[in-house]
DNA sequence: GCAAAAGTGTTAACTGTACACCCATGT
DNA sequence: ACATGGGTGTACAGTTAACACTTTTGC
């Protein structure tokens, strides 16, 4: 702050981790999970390696008009449910070409949507990830921890589901997210009880094999809330 | 990624929000509560208001270490008990003077720690903050949310706290930083559960009024740690 | 003995998991 | 009718807030 003049100047990057996920299909050998957005570089540095979208900051944009452009260049924007800042890379060798600053982002992708990819772009399992360029492998490890993160705390799945869906097809798209199962009938309730749910009235036409038809719900909301307080030290029910 | 040449560069801060828990103290007019480190600005832009430590990062250094060098010169290093990355703010209007990007981190201070100031240094109390300089004003506003949300699932306590303590000065430093009363009897239970605290075997002397003699505690780890899953959607106890 | 402060125990509320059971549909 | 899958209800465990009660000290 005391020597405007002399102060050095950077590069400086946005980074996106989108991520969608994919569900299981039957008599398929593709397998279910989640997913992340990436494209093939075609030069140096890390040629022929995988990378996630990037790419700098204009001098009269800021980081969020940045990173909505260059995602606009890969996806339809409106298919981004769900966009937020993760953390800032500063190491002085993460670009071996030039020093550069790089802030992370992280999108999501609603399953509904199947965005027509450009050349050398496509989802990459997450679990299975071919070796990236820079610390991108990094930044997608750190971007799933917080996705799994909030899954728990806040409304996000909206991001990653359909408008309306039914329990049974919201339950897929957590536990692909998650990385494991878990149970329909109490995630119903969780939501529920949070206020995150509701029916929307409809309701669907048994499978083939019969069944009872299920609820149609959607999420109350499509934008980002807390919706858990955290677990401990909260004032008591009596003072809110 | 594509234009690598005619990339723009840009300035790129880092500003440190260091709390400190200042302790109600009897028979004295000075309130207590939560403070902020900062220093009146000396030259333009915004020469007179009050702005949090910041300063730009060097060609070779990582933003780690370059807020490590910044508080280095307001405070002593070993009283910074925790260090952590906030988020980035890029506006282009931000900084009149010239565009810059700035990465904030929150850093804390034990309240026994007592740091001999520079001059135009102080500490601030974040619920009567005179005007700030840039958006200084709105970074305290957010590394607040984050102490206080962390202090509730995270071990975070230890950086606020005296190495050790009796169970009302925990509450004390508690109550202080999180803007509202809460219950020593539970704080003690909570605490315990997770394994945060140990008895050191001591005991105080009691005071003057007399009073049954205090326990003292200490935190079992003094690095950042999770100490509580977050609350929901997480496996069952027998899937552990 | 009495007041003051620390520590213990108890109760109630809330949240989430596990699982049994009932319900609606297609064949 | 019966298999299939959706939905509901119940039991149980874990966690926390609220608060009364006991213990230990100084005066």
């Amino acid at each position: 702050m005391d020597q405007r003049d002399s102060t050095p100047r950077y590069r400086h990057e946005v980074v996106a981790t989108v991520f969608r996920v994919r569900l299981p299909v039957t008599d398929t050998a593709v397998p279910a999970g989640l997913t992340v957005l990436a494209w093939q570089r075609r030069r140096d540095p890390y040629e022929g390696r995988w990378a996630l979208p990037s790419g700098p900051v204009q001098p009269t944009e800021s980081m969020a008009e940045c990173i909505t452009a260059i995602l606009a260049a890969k996806v339809d924007l409106d298919q981004i449910a769900h966009l937020e800042q993760l953390d800032t890379r500063s190491d002085p060798d993460r670009d071996p070409f030039e020093r550069t600053i790089a802030t992370a982002y992280l999108g999501l992708v609603p399953v509904t949507e199947h965005p027509t990819l450009p050349a050398h772009a496509d989802w990459l399992p997450v679990d299975r990830l071919p070796p990236m360029a820079f610390d991108h492998a990094d930044i997608v490890a750190s971007a799933m921890r917080r996705l799994r993160n909030k899954l728990s705390y806040t409304n996000l799945g909206f991001a990653l589901a359909a408008p309306s869906f039914t329990m049974a097809e919201l339950r897929q798209v957590y536990a692909v997210a998650l990385g494991r199962d878990l149970d329909a009938t109490n995630l119903h309730r969780v939501l529920t009880r949070r206020g995150q749910l509701e029916p929307t009235g409809r309701t669907r036409r048994a499978g083939r094999e019969g069944g009872r038809p299920a609820q149609e719900f959607r999420f109350t909301s499509r934008t980002a809330e807390v919706t858990d307080q955290f677990a401990v030290l909260r004032p008591g029910p009596g003072s809110s």
